[in-house]
DNA sequence: CGGTCGCTCATTGTTGACAATATTGTTGAC
DNA sequence: GTCAACAATATTGTCAACAATGAGCGACCG
């Protein structure tokens, strides 16, 4: 009866999308309701999503959303951006001609969304970019952990979009760095996406010196 | 009575030393046995380890230590790389006038070693010198990274250090690896553990062609 | 009035039993 | 002799009950 693998999955959505707020504690019981399946199988979810660094477990006190600070958003952002480097550079490098269409497509959508102010649209091919970047990369192993990393920093991200400005400045970069992968240039496309995250980074950095 | 946190530890430690081979099946009997624990806290740490990349698990068909192809090494020593690059950076950094001093030692007790051929003790000061950067860099996510991808590579690391005339190529990237963080050169610090990662990769390349 | 002790309750930690499933070994027919 | 169906075994998956722990709260005592 129990998808024992696939509720672990739905957890990890529900706190990522933020159903299950930042500090939230998260009861075993409440679990197995929502999910309808055993405590077992909510048990096993949760020290899977501690381990992937999402929920923190106190013994005998029980499991929370944990909490990232600004300081750790910025040191998971420096990690994802060394592993997003080479990522980019192995993209430069396996592209083919489809796949640049597609780039210069997204990109394309890119821009329509930004002179149309459509900030949900562009948070969605912001995504899109990302994920086929890292298809079209082919490493597996740096693309699981840059989903990880993503997936830890989440609530900082959806900070970040609500900037003023700042999609503009976005988009310019993912232009830069579609244009090193579609030339085949994979220093150009580290850098470009070394560039990108640098960005979100001085963001990061800034608003944490404010508070 | 059971150190539910403790036995991941354990068994975490025990498939690193080799204790349990790739590819041996895990029973949850067995390990219950062996760490003196219920089924539960077995299956938990089965679980967790699943998650680290250390152990596969089948539905009803019980976990196995997983197998790391030739390839699969290259990519986590790749992710590696650009992890450690960061770190090196951030040593260089961070480095205080005591932290100099250690790891010049290191580099000094690591060519005593070579030249007496004590390779046991190489592999220490090796895993000691990383050890002591990733400290140094005070990059608390970058580091629990590195630690988890050489962890997953370590058979292969095993292999690697038997290789004829490695140390000696090895200690020699290790001296310009301190060499720049001790001179404070972020950059230079970055490239020279990216080119000793490198050397790394071309051994597991050309042994994975000649298989 | 304040602090500490002990009680109650919600929640987690652990155990054991049972069901479900895969693997292995065995039998029997062709 | 070979193959398929079937039985036996081994192992995992699930569940429910019980024990243990920590937090909150009120009463008791100084």
């Amino acid at each position: 009866m129990a998808r024992t693998e696939s509720i672990v999955n739905e957890l990890r959505n529900d706190i990522v999308a933020g159903v299950f707020p930042a500090g939230d504690r998260l009861i075993e019981l409440q679990l197995c309701e929502r999910y309808a399946s055993g405590r077992a199988v909510a048990r096993a979810a949760l020290v899977q999503l501690e381990s992937e660094g999402l929920v923190v477990r106190q013994p005998n006190r029980g499991a929370t959303v944990r909490r990232i600070s600004v300081s750790e958003a910025i040191e998971i952002t420096e990690a994802r951006s060394a592993l997003e480097r080479l990522i980019a550079a192995r993209a430069a490098r396996n592209a083919t001609e489809i796949d640049r269409d597609e780039l210069r497509g997204i990109v394309a959508d890119m821009r329509i969304s930004v002179a149309n102010g459509d900030a949900a649209r562009y948070s969605t091919l912001n995504r899109t970019l990302h994920g086929r970047l890292c298809e079209i990369g082919h490493h597996e192993i740096a693309t699981d952990l840059v989903h990880n990393l993503r997936n830890r920093a989440v609530s900082h991200q959806y900070r970040l979009a609500m900037m003023p400005g700042r999609p503009n400045e976005s988009l310019e970069q993912h232009a830069a760095i579609v244009d090193a992968v579609v030339a085949g240039d994979e220093a150009a496309a580290a850098d470009a996406m070394e560039a990108h995250l640098g960005s979100v980074l001085s963001v990061l950095s800034r608003w944490g010196d404010a508070h």
